[in-house]
Order: structure tokens, then C-alpha cells, then sequence
DNA sequence: AGCATATACGGACTGCTGGTCCGGTTATGG
DNA sequence: CCATAACCGGACCAGCAGTCCGTATATGCT
């Protein structure tokens, strides 16, 4: 039995309850009291759905997001497979950047709420999974991995409301894609070797750290 | 008239006991209420002293960063002025890196309490104009202002300490002044052109943004 | 239609947070 | 030694995420 009626209606009223708060106050203004006296459902209702407040936000997020995961996964090229990695790469974060200048203020809130297990989260998985993907097919000598936690660190949220403005409102977008461009571009290193600096081990390590 | 003695006293007590709770316990367990018990004053004292928590992790961070501060601004090259900005840059990085994997866990608590204003932040602000100038003297055709957002964006709590092992320590640095130098090194783009691609506007804007 | 029951509902409740406030205390300069 | 400005402590507040359980209701079966 896939879920009772009233539930599935009471999801839905909630994500727009969220949404409502997210677009017309900040993001921290929402909470879960607040969402689930606009949603008009009682507070355990959005728990028992969402299980806390980073599983709200991420619903929501996801929400948004899940066309360009489905295009990315079966979809034609050039953001589904078929279409050269670069290609495929300035598709993609062509559309991702979209999303996030649609989104900053949720992207903020999400960020907030996560903190810790950010990259643990199956979403961000995805992304930096087929960025890192990508990358390394263009560019196998290039540290991938790294460099697409580098590309998706560039998505925060306030970031991303600085860079956008009415009369350019797709700033941030072209940035994140040249940056990609230029990453593939760049000439190889002139070998792998590592350079020990003089500088290596100069400075005093600080006298306290935490979590040694 | 400069400070008080005990007032003295009692910033450098609060001080010692944030470090201590960071380093024992969690980022997340420095609630201000546990910093005053640990550092044997009242909660007002904090605040007084610090003015909110923000301030308080800010004021440590500071602490940790201030050497690096003036050998950059005064010190002696190649951190200081009179290297070439490569050189000035790397080293720079060397020792940003240096701070952020001795304090992953500091990084953490901040990010997570600023927030919104991370961009305002008269530290951020001091390392991203430095870098930007940096990489805006090597590469004035790159959007120097973006890539040192980009830079400083990987400096995230979280991602330090994932990349950080008893086994390779320096991992991060070494990501980051890598990410740096292959930026640097990077072709000229063959010109400045905006190309526009057959992708733009074709998706659907998000149904609801926020914050329009 | 009527019933039994799994399922979902609401909102009071808890424990904790960041931040405020003010009556009492103490360092300090003259 | 005193006057007073600076400082102190901790009770207090509003607001938060998350829990719990008695009650209501949708659903599938007869």
C-alpha cells in the first residue's frame, strides 16, 4: 500500500507552505512551526513525512533538480550521454546554474542545515560523481575528484544572490562554466612530480588544534 | 583608558575555553552557555566581550591567522611583497591551507554560524582581495574577482577534514595550490567572445523562485 | 453498507539555544 | 582612601528542532 490519500495531499501542502515562506521571507524563517501552520497541518505531520528540517529542504531541492538528473542520466545529448565529456560538462552546469540562480536563498538555507554531512548527501553524491566523471574523461591527469568538489563548493547560495543581479542575471552561471572551460583547457603539468618548496614545514604548526 | 585587567583576564579565559570545547568536543557543542561555565564567568561576559557568538569564533579564527595576516602585508617575501605573485601566491596558500587543516573543525563552526555574511567579513574580505590581486597581476585576462571566490569556496570545514589523514596531512594544501597553479598556467581563451550556446533559455525557469 | 485496523493526525511538551538586562561588585585614577 | 566608571554574573526571554501519544480517519474486506 504506496500512501493513504490525505498524506499525500498533506506532502504536497507542505513543500508549497515551504516554498511560500522561502520566497517571501528569508530562509531562516523557515521553521517548521511556521510551515506547518501555513501548510495547515500539525507540526508532526511535516516530521513524520520529512523526518527533520534538512529532509524538508532536501525534498524541496530535489524537487527541483530532479529533471536535470533524469537528463543527465538517460537523456539525449548533450546532457545525456552520447555528447562529448566537455560538452556534456558546460551542458550541465549551464543547467545547474540555473537552477541555483533560481534557488540561492533555498541553496542557503540547505547549506545552513547540512553543515556537516553535506558531502554525504546522496544528492550532492550525484553531481560531484558525473563532474568528477566528466572531468577525469577530459582530463585524466587532472586531480578530479578535487576539482569537482572545487566546482560544486563555487554553488553557495550567497554566493550565488551576490552574483546575480537583474541586469545579468545569468552571471554566476557563465562564471562556473568558464572556470570548467579553463580547468579542461589548461596545459599539463610538466610532470607529476611533487616539488618539496622551501617553504615546506617553515611556519609552526597553530599551537592548538582541534580533533587531532 | 585601554582595558580593564580582569576584563584582560577574562577574554583570554573565554578564549582558552572555546579552543578547549572545540578541540574536545564537536564544533557544535561551543554554545555559549558551555564556553562561560568552562571559562568561570557569566554568559554576559561573553557576549560583552565578543558580542555574539560569531564574533567569539571570529576572534579565534583571527587569533589564528593574524601572523599570517602581517607576513603578508609586511613580511618578507615571498609571502610579503617583492616576490613575483605566483611564488607570492603559492606560499600564501601553503600557509592558508596550513591554518585550515589545523582548524578544520573552527572552519566548520564559523562557516556555519556566519552564514549570510561570510562575504562581509572583514577577514574573507582580506584574503580574497590578496588573492585576487594575486591572481589579477599574473592573469589579467582571467575574472581574477571569481576564481578567488573559487579559491577561498574550498576552504570549507568539512572538506578539509575529509581530506586530512594522519597518512597525508597536507592533502588539501596540496589540492588547492595545485587548483591554483593550473589555473595560472592556463591557455589565454582564444578570445573574450560570448558564445552563445543552443542550450540558453532552452530549459524552463524553476516554477517558483525565491527572493525575485 | 458497515466494520476493523493500520495509518496518519495535531499540538502540547521538552530541552536547548543565542541573546538581553540589571542590581550588585570591583578595579582604577586622583 | 574614595568616587565612579567599568565590569560582572546569572536569571530571564523568545524561539528553535524534534518527540510523543491520545484521537481521528482512510482504506480494504466482508
Amino acid at each position: 500500500m504506496p500512501e493513504r490519500a490525505d498524506a499525500a495531499r498533506n506532502r504536497r501542502a507542505i513543500l508549497r507552505a515551504a516554498e511560500r515562506l522561502l520566497a517571501d521571507q528569508g530562509g531562516d524563517h523557515v521553521t517548521l512551526d511556521r510551515v506547518a501552520a501555513l501548510a495547515g497541518v500539525g507540526k508532526g505531520t511535516v516530521f513524520r513525512r520529512f523526518g527533520s528540517r534538512v529532509g524538508l529542504l532536501n525534498a524541496l531541492l530535489e524537487e527541483r533538480s530532479r529533471t536535470l538528473r533524469q537528463a543527465v542520466a538517460d537523456g539525449p545529448p548533450p546532457l545525456g550521454p552520447g555528447a562529448p565529456a566537455h560538452e556534456r560538462l558546460d551542458a550541465f552546469l549551464d543547467e545547474l546554474g540555473r537552477i541555483a540562480e533560481g534557488n540561492a536563498t533555498l541553496l542557503s538555507a540547505h547549506e545552513q542545515a547540512c553543515a556537516e554531512d553535506k558531502y554525504s548527501d546522496p544528492s550532492y553524491l550525484f553531481w560531484h560523481g558525473h563532474i568528477a566523471a566528466l572531468l577525469a574523461e577530459e582530463r585524466p591527469d587532472l586531480d578530479a575528484e578535487f576539482l569537482a568538489h572545487t566546482i560544486l563548493a563555487v554553488f553557495d547560495g550567497a554566493l550565488v544572490r551576490r552574483m546575480t543581479t537583474p541586469d545579468d542575471p545569468r552571471r554566476f552561471t557563465r562564471s562556473v562554466r568558464s572556470l570548467a572551460t579553463t580547468l579542461i583547457a589548461a596545459p599539463r603539468p610538466d610532470t607529476g612530480r611533487r616539488v618539496a618548496t622551501e617553504r615546506d614545514g617553515r611556519w609552526p604548526a597553530a599551537t592548538i588544534r582541534d580533533r587531532p
